[in-house]
RNA sequence: GCGGCUGUAGCUCAGAGGGAGAGCACCACCUUGACACGGUGGGGGCCACAGGUUCGAUUCCUGUCAGCCGCACCA
């Protein structure tokens, strides 16, 4: 127990008081470690890993709730339990944030400081940092398992990543070889294609003409990118396009450079475009590069790695790319080369990271072969060993799958897992190796240098489901936590991440990683905008938890939205949520304060129980059973909303009420009994909504006198365990029903809360009548009442204000108060409600095919609704004929 | 072009084949011995539109319109 316990608990919940002691005293206690029972079933969950150096923001707080829901649910289920944590390397992330501050506070590159000392520059910015993000992981109350806590580029992970590479590679699944990259020229590295985000801009479409090099005339080409014409090696047509069958085989001079090149035909070209002629640049646009292969042509490169013309553009050499095109156009104008020019929208890639135009460019990288390593998992999907929730994503995910390219995994950084592959400069031979090269095997040459590139991260990221159990050692966490029970993240990386654990997994341990794949969407702001560092509008979660306290954040971010689609986020929502916390605090205090000190937890007798105590009972064992269901289908939304509804309205406002009945009343048999009650209806109700907010709910717990050493361990409550009384939920209904109907008239004649008044309930029959009879303290508490008369042939006062619950009616004769111009307007008005209800379930009933056809029960619930209406309807119209005579 | 999501109260969103819901906002009243981060009462919606399936559709299907997203892109 924490040292706060059984202290008075203060007026209004104060988080802050609470949150970080509490999350000690559960770390303290190992409370977040499996309990290592073999003989239970285990559930696991990976987290995914945030940038080491990062800071948490509201997707990471929000995906770490779900998790947290998750798994505290079913650790009290009694599940073997472990979340592990950790921690990613983020390689372009990390190394330019390191440059930056190395740039602006030593005003030194990565290159004036070389390799590896830049290296353990990073390192030491990420000892400096690494806490950060993990500490504010902590303070959401995430109850992941420290103990295992991991990072992509520790030792152990490391090892994992060297030899996924070199199984991968003697497998001939990861390969090296001269293809058009995406190249951002600003982060200097190649990209995958997932990196680069297409956006329509606007642009040109310039038209040039290519005169033949013998005789007259030539072609007009058009392209998007004049300044690549030094890099053509050909000009193609469609085989069938009459236009050009006689070009095809001439020799046309390339403006400005007077280089001769072919007119071929090729079926890439689509005639309808353009001119129907069209440049070929091998070495800068995927598609040429391959009509470039097919026709075995040259590749000539006319922009380097820096976006900057290469000595191939002659006069050009050395202008960045936008300035090479404005001065090329211009000298295609003046050379009369330039037949038109076309405004056009088109999509450029750019890169996802720092917004730049990608440049696609040749160059040696290293890829893995996809076909081989996604067919496997396609199938686990088709088969249902790989579920999604919702089980839409599904599809996206396999039509991803079905046409995707292989995977550029070499990147031009520093900061990153080294490529395990080494060049002899002896004999020119790589060799792929698990262990640091130092003599060529193939010559023995000791003249050996390791490949200069590292690993995309997601390489590493894609191995997280084992890597961090063990993997490759054959580990007791290994075989009794993979594959993993579920994985909850974003939509946004389904590709960038879960594919490629998915096809990892599969390949390297003959399993998917996990069997669920939960998604979430995206937190936008109030406007339903992205929430983005340029726009300025992003929520800090740290500060919303300050202010707010972690359970309101948590709370807000679990109820807020349904599975797999975005939300909002703004103030008004979390303080609903606090406000909901403090109104469980306060339930909680209600509790407490009628508990007598120092006893333990007290019994009650099933057959003494008040109609409201069976009421309560039952009702909660029904959202016993709700919330259960939906966490298992992991609709933790809905689960979350039964509870606030169920703890606001139907606990606190009602239950609550009603026991003070008895609490403030002398009948000491009756105390104890409802003392009891009220205990187990808050212990069921702080263990059903400890998973949403644990702290306050533990916190709570702690001065309930239960038995159990914290609330994180303590059982998931039994539907099974509570007394069921069907009859009593309907019974408090009508009670409900009347005490709405007084409290109604009262407003409506601006009685004041303060005077007390008289009121007769004539009841259609012995039991209604018996039941009022038992509620009587009920209605003279909530209405105020100071006379209450009920029976089945009693007389009802004229000279009153009157309501028609199910089974009976009421009058409250307000002497000088009434008003029976209103009372004939809340008759006349309910009159017209009953009527059109009754009519709706006649015709109803009066459809032949809708009782034969309906469900019996429908049928049945359909009739029973009639009957009540029409009664309540005579009634009325009883009433109102009374009114019209007085 | 292919695929997907969304359209329900003023706002933000749940919901579900059979009587339209919540929070916030709004109006009126209330210092009732858990809570004003509260209580009580109230107003407010052809559930985007048009067809279809069904005894019955706001819910399922098709189409239209509107907003959004992903994938693929012809230079």
């Amino acid at each position: 127990m924490t040292e706060t316990t059984h202290e008075p608990l203060s007026k209004v919940y104060n988080p802050a008081d609470v949150e970080l002691n509490m999350y000690r005293f559960w770390e303290g206690h190992g409370y977040f470690q499996p309990v290592g029972d073999v003989s239970r079933s285990a559930f696991s969950i990976v987290m995914p890993p945030p940038n080491v150096t990062g800071q948490l923001h509201l997707g990471h707080a929000w995906d770490l709730t779900l998790q947290d829901v998750i798994v505290r649910f079913r650790r009290m289920q009694g599940y073997d339990t472990v979340w592990v944590p950790g921690t990613d390397h983020a390689g372009i992330a990390t190394q330019a944030r390191v440059e930056k501050a190395l740039q602006e506070e030593e005003g030194v590159s990565r290159h004036d400081l070389g390799r590896d000392p830049f290296v353990q520059r990073v390192w030491a910015w990420k000892e400096q940092y690494g806490n950060r993000i993990t500490n504010q992981v902590r303070r959401l109350g995430a109850s992941c398992d420290w103990s295992r806590e991991r990072f992509t580029m520790d030792e152990g992970l490391s090892t994992a990543v060297r030899e996924v590479f070199v199984r991968l590679y003697e497998r001939g699944l990861i390969y090296r070889g001269q293809r058009i990259i995406n190249w951002c020229p600003r982060c200097a590295t190649a990209l995958s294609d997932i990196e680069v985000e297409h956006t329509d801009v606007p642009g040109h479409l310039y038209y040039v003409r290519y005169p033949l090099v013998d005789g007259d005339g030539g072609v007009t080409i058009a392209t998007t990118r004049p300044e690549t014409m030094f890099a053509d090696v050909a000009v193609a047509v469609h085989p069938d396009d009459d236009r050009y069958a006689a070009m095809v085989g001439k020799r046309l001079a390339l403006p400005l450079v007077g280089r001769e090149i072919p007119v071929l035909a090729d079926a890439y070209v689509d005639p309808e475009y353009g001119t129907g002629c069209l440049k070929i640049t091998p070495a800068h646009d995927p598609n040429d590069f391959e009509v470039g292969q097919r026709h075995g042509l040259d590749v000539l490169q006319c922009i380097g790695a820096d976006g900057r013309l290469t000595e191939l553009a002659g006069p050009y050499q050395g202008l960045d790319r936008e300035e090479a095109r404005r001065r090329v156009v211009e000298e295609l104008r003046q050379q009369g080369y330039l037949v038109r020019v076309e405004e056009i929208t088109h999509a450029v890639g750019h890169c996802s990271r720092c917004d730049t135009v990608v440049e696609p460019l040749l160059s040696m990288q290293w890829f893995v072969r996809m076909q081989p390593l996604a067919a496997p998992v396609l199938a686990a999907v088709a088969d249902g060993r790989l579920q999604f929730v919702p089980e839409r994503f599904a599809k996206v995910f396999v039509h991803w799958l079905e046409n995707v390219r292989d995977w550029c995994i070499s990147r031009q950084l520093w900061w990153g897992h080294r490529i395990p592959a080494w060049y002899c400069d002896g004999c020119g031979q790589i060799s792929v190796a698990r262990e640091t090269v130092q003599a060529c095997p193939h010559c023995g040459s000791q003249q050996v240098h390791q490949d200069e590139d590292v690993l995309d991260t997601w390489f590493s990221s894609a191995l997280w489901p084992f890597s961090t159990l063990g993997w490759p050692a054959d580990t007791e966490d290994l075989r009794r936590y993979y594959p993993n029970s579920v994985l909850v993240t974003g939509y946004d990386i389904l590709f960038f991440w879960v594919a490629r654990m998915a096809f990892m997994g599969v390949e390297f341990t003959g399993e998917v990683p996990f069997h669920k794949v939960v998604l979430h969407g995206l937190i936008r702001d109030a406007q339903g905008r992205k929430m983005s560092k340029s726009l300025g509008n992003g929520v800090d979660p740290l500060e919303v938890i300050d202010q707010y306290g972690a359970d309101a954040l948590r709370f807000t971010l679990t109820t807020g939205s349904s599975p797999g689609n975005d939300q909002r986020f703004y103030d008004e929502r979390v303080q609903g949520s606090r406000n909901f916390i403090n109104k469980v605090w306060n339930a909680a205090r209600f509790v407490y304060l009628n508990l007598p000190p120092a006893e333990g937890m007290p019994e009650w007798d099933p057959a003494s129980l008040t109609i409201a105590d069976r009421w309560i009972l039952t009702r909660l064992a029904e959202v016993v059973t709700e919330v259960t269901d939906h966490l298992e289908r992991y609709d933790l939304g809905e689960a979350g909303r039964i509870l606030y509804d169920f703890t606001w309205d139907e606990f606190c406002d009602w239950y609550i009420e009603f026991t003070k009945l008895s609490l403030y009343g002398q009948d000491e048999a009756a105390k104890a009994q409802t003392r009891a009650v009220l205990v187990t209806v808050l212990d069921t109700l702080l263990r059903l909504l400890h998973p949403f907010i644990p702290f306050v709910t533990e916190r709570i717990w702690e001065t309930l006198p239960v038995s159990g050493e914290a609330l994180i361990r303590a059982p998931w409550p039994d539907a099974t365990a509570f007394v069921r009384d069907e009859e009593a939920v309907r019974q408090i209904r009508v009670v409900m029903e009347a005490i709405r109907a007084v409290r109604n008239i009262r407003a409506d004649l601006n009685v004041s809360p303060g005077k007390s008044v008289a009121m007769s309930i004539r009841c259609q029959d012995a039991g209604t009548e018996a039941l009022f009879q038992s509620v009587e303290p009920y209605l003279v508490r909530f209405g105020n009442l100071n006379r209450v008369e009920i029976g089945v042939g009693i007389e009802l006062p004229g000279q009153a204000m009157t309501a028609v619950v199910n089974g009976a009616e009421i009058a409250l004769p307000l002497a000088d108060l009434v008003d029976l111009a209103i009372e004939r307007e809340r008759m006349q008005r309910e009159r017209e409600r009953l009527l059109a209800e009754v009519q709706r379930v006649e015709r109803k009933l009066a459809n032949a095919q809708f009782v034969a056809k309906a469900p019996p029960h429908v049928v049945e619930a359909e009739r029973a609704k009639g009957a009540e209406y029409r009664a309540k309807l005579a009634a009325v119209e009883e009433r109102l004929r009374r009114l019209a005579s007085s």
